[in-house]
DNA sequence: AAGAGGCCCTGATAGC
DNA sequence: TGCTATCAGGGCCTCT
C-alpha cells in the first residue's frame, strides 16, 4: 500500500504525538508478520522513550533513548492506529481508548505510552518490525537501498550512469528499490506519464531530457502527494483515520480508458501489466 | 549478473 | 446465496 508520500504522512503526525514521549508497555497479539517478531522485543522497547520519529524510503524509524532504533516497514496493507485515553470520571480515574475507525481484525502490535497508545494494524501481514542496536547497523541496513528521489545523489549522473546498456523497462527502474527508493506502482505510472515517457521504454534508450524529466516530476509529485495527505485508493489512512486526497489528482493510475488529461492530446489511458504489476499510461503522447 | 517470475497473506469484487 | 477467480499501494528469493 503506502509509498513513500503516505509513509510520510504517518511519520509527521507519529512524530507529532510521540515524540519524547516513554512506552509504558509493549503487547502483540500476532508475530506472525512478514518476519517473525522475535521474543525479546516487548522488552527491549518496554520504558524506552522515543527520541525522533524518522522517515528513510517506505520505513519508518523510531529512535530511542538508548540509542537503538526500531524500524517499521507497513508492506502492502499496514496502518497505525492512534489512541487517545478519554477521562469518564476524574475521582475514581475511568477511562477508556476509542477510536471509531480502529479496525477490529488484524491490529497485531500495541505501544502504550502515557493517554495515548498506536496500534499497528495489517490484514496480509507484509509489513515488519525490525530492531536495530546501534546506529551502524541502521546505516548499513539504509546503504542497500539507493537514494530517494529527494536526495542530491538523484541526479543527471547517477542515472545516466545507472541506466547505461540496461535492457530492464524504465517502470520497473522506478519500482527497483536499488536503483531509487521510496516510489511504489501508483507513483511509477503517474511520474511517467508527467515526464511523457512509455513505461515499457527500456533504460539504456532513455534520452538526457527523459532523465531530467524523471528527476523533475519525482521529487514534483511526491511533494504534492505529501502535501495532500497521501493517496488512498482502498484502506490507506493515516493515524486518526483520515483519508489522503492526492487520489484525486491521479492522472493515469486507475483511470482505464479514460481521456488522456495532457493538453490537446486526444489518447485514452491504457492498462498492461508489467512484470505482473498493473501499469497505466498514455500510448500516444507517452513515447 | 541482470532480469523475470513466484510467492508470502487477506479481503474486496466480479462473474457464474 | 455461494462458489471460484482475479486483483490490490511491497519486496524477497530463486531460477535462468
Amino acid at each position: 500500500m503506502p509509498e513513500l508520500p503516505e509513509v510520510e504522512v504517518v511519520k509527521e503526525s507519529l512524530s507529532r504525538t510521540i515524540t519524547g514521549k516513554k512506552i509504558k508497555k509493549v503487547s502483540i497479539k500476532n508475530r506472525n508478520l512478514r518476519y517473525k517478531i522475535k521474543k525479546g522485543f516487548e522488552t527491549r522497547l518496554q520504558s524506552k522513550s522515543i527520541k525522533k520519529v524518522k522517515r528513510f524510503s517506505k520505513y519508518i524509524i523510531l529512535a530511542l533513548n538508548d540509542e537503538k532504533f526500531c524500524l517499521i516497514h507497513l508492506g502492502m496493507s499496514g496502518t497505525i492506529h492512534l489512541l487517545r485515553k478519554n477521562i469518564l470520571n476524574q475521582k475514581t480515574n475511568a477511562s477508556f481508548y476509542h477510536s471509531p475507525y480502529l479496525p477490529k481484525k488484524h491490529n497485531h502490535v500495541f505501544l502504550e505510552f502515557d493517554n495515548i497508545k498506536i496500534i499497528y494494524n495489517d490484514p496480509r501481514r507484509f509489513g515488519y518490525f525490525k530492531l536495530f542496536e546501534n546506529k551502524n547497523n541502521l546505516e548499513n541496513f539504509i546503504n542497500n537501498y539507493g537514494p530517494e528521489p529527494f536526495s542530491s545523489k538523484f541526479n543527471l549522473n547517477y542515472l545516466k550512469k545507472y541506466f547505461y546498456k540496461k535492457k530492464k523497462n524504465i517502470k520497473n527502474f522506478l519500482l527497483d528499490q536499488k536503483f531509487v527508493s521510496g516510489l511504489g506502482n501508483i507513483y511509477a505510472s503517474e511520474i511517467l506519464f508527467s515526464s511523457k515517457i512509455n513505461p515499457k521504454k527500456k533504460a539504456k534508450s532513455l534520452s538526457e531530457n527523459d532523465c531530467i524529466n524523471i528527476i523533475k516530476y519525482s521529487r514534483k509529485i511526491l511533494n504534492l502527494a505529501i502535501k495532500k495527505g497521501g493517496s488512498s485508493i482502498r484502506d490507506f489512512k493515516n493515524i486518526v483515520g483520515k483519508n489522503g486526497s492526492f487520489q484525486d489528482n491521479f492522472k493515469v493510475y486507475n483511470r482505464e480508458n479514460k481521456s488522456c488529461l495532457s493538453p490537446g492530446c486526444k489518447g485514452t489511458i491504457k492498462k498492461k501489466f508489467i512484470t505482473n504489476r498493473s501499469t497505466f499510461f498514455c500510448n500516444i503522447c507517452q513515447k
